[in-house]
DNA sequence: TCTGGGGTCCTAGGACCC
DNA sequence: TCTGGGGTCCTAGGACCC
């Protein structure tokens, strides 16, 4: 067997997330079933999830399985702050740090040994400082690769340890059913099932050109690498995100073209004030709409230069609205969302002018303008972009 | 009658460029 | 004038994750 490296990849992940921050914050809720909501099961406690109550489960069946269910509203902002304290947590453990979401990352401890000891003891004392600083139960795998470590934490739920050894790796990952592997979901596993692949072991059995036939190049390369236990991502601790959005879900009352304006304004409103608080700007808008069969739609727009501008990003969100009109006349809308993708800093390292083509004299003034502007130092090159694909927008808005 | 709200990545076709 | 390969960008939809 090839000479591996050592286990020193750690997945933390908070249990139940916003279950336990409500069962933290809230006495009597501890050893009750628990579910977070608003209609539907954000988040159960261990409790609940013994009844069977899982997300996102309607409340009514959630009720119907576990009759003793306490369901309370959800507090984002609890959890947001819950959330900023762990990666303090984790980030003071190791630099190395990638977040996946709000409740898990994965950490790389390999250059700590001799400072900080084993990677089970660094998970050891990171585990005893969240229960005791931040008062909340977090599962951590440790593995060789990122996606064992990541099965592996999973598999230590409730609050639990799991190492998985470099010579344990194999007889730990194929008896698993395939869709524990990481981005295989239900649509996946079901093409798999049909041709009687049940297990991970099943999965590694099949060569690479029999696994992308049956489901296409990406989604067969993944399988085949992560069944045959290949995964050669590093932790990367630079990762940023790629768009901003929110949306609203709007009930299946019938509604206004007033109606669904407003819900619009306020979720553009949103968005463009975390894109300036987040000092980024955004080129693509898209819109997206649900309707009373749950089918979805999205339109999106392209623009010539980012923005974060409210009145500039609600232009072009009511445009694309209108587009859909008879789509939401004859389908009715029950969910209206918007987000901004094509980030950039705001400050930009780099501008993007709209500019005509074969128009010289204008790039020349543009030229000229950014070095009256920033100073002839700053302005080191031109490149020309691709077509023009919208209006022009003014830079630096608000 | 309330199926949330936040993301990532991939695919496929058309427009356009060299 | 026609043909062609190789590439990027944009749009829409789909699968998946927590």
């Amino acid at each position: 067997m090839a000479e591996r490296g050592a286990a020193t990849i750690l997945h933390a992940d908070l249990d139940s997330f916003y279950a336990s921050v409500e069962q933290r914050d809230d006495p009597s809720l501890r050893g009750r079933p628990v579910s977070v909501g608003g209609g539907i099961v954000l988040a159960a406690s261990y409790e609940a999830k013994a009844y069977g109550v899982s997300t996102p489960m309607n409340l009514r069946t959630a009720r119907r399985l576990c009759p003793g269910l306490v369901d309370v509203p959800a507090r984002f902002e609890a959890y947001t702050e819950a959330s900023r304290a762990v990666f303090e947590i984790f980030r003071d453990t190791t630099p190395l740090v990638e977040g996946i979401s709000v409740d898990e990352a994965f950490l790389d401890v390999g250059g700590l040994r001799r400072i900080a000891g084993t990677p089970s003891e660094i998970a050891v004392r990171l585990r005893r400082r969240v229960r005791d600083e931040v008062g909340l139960p977090i599962s951590v795998g440790i593995a060789r690769t990122k996606h064992l470590a990541k099965v592996a934490s999973a598999a230590a739920k409730p609050d639990g340890l799991l190492v998985v050894e470099p010579e344990d790796e194999e007889r730990f990952l194929h008896p698993l059913p395939v869709d524990r592997l990481w981005g295989i979901g239900p649509v996946t596993t079901e093409k798999l099932r049909r041709r009687g692949i049940h297990t991970v072991g099943d999965a590694a059995r099949l060569g690479e050109d029999v696994l992308v036939a049956m489901l296409g190049l990406a989604s067969g390369r993944q399988v085949h690498a992560l069944a045959g236990n290949r995964d050669p991502r590093r932790v990367d601790g630079g990762r940023r995100r790629g768009s901003i959005g929110s949306q609203s879900a709007i009930g299946w009352r019938p509604k206004t073209d007033r109606d669904i304006d407003r819900t619009l304004v306020a979720i553009v409103d949103r968005v463009t004030r975390r894109l300036r608080r987040a000092h980024r700007l955004g080129r693509t808008i898209t819109l997206r709409l649900r309707f009373e069969d749950f089918d979805r739609i999205t339109r999106s727009h392209t623009l010539a230069a980012p923005t974060a501008h409210t009145e500039t990003v609600l232009d072009v969100a009511r445009t694309l609205l209108r587009s859909t009109r008879p789509d939401i006349a004859e389908r009715g809308c029950t969910l209206v969302g918007l987000s901004v993708g094509s980030l950039c800093d705001d400050p930009p390292s780099q501008l993007v002018l709209p500019f005509t083509r074969h128009d010289t004299d204008a790039l020349d003034d543009a030229l000229d303008d950014l070095r009256e502007r920033f100073g002839t130092g700053a302005v080191t090159r031109a490149v020309l972009l691709g077509r023009d694909s919208g209006p022009a927008v003014p830079m630096l808005p608000d």
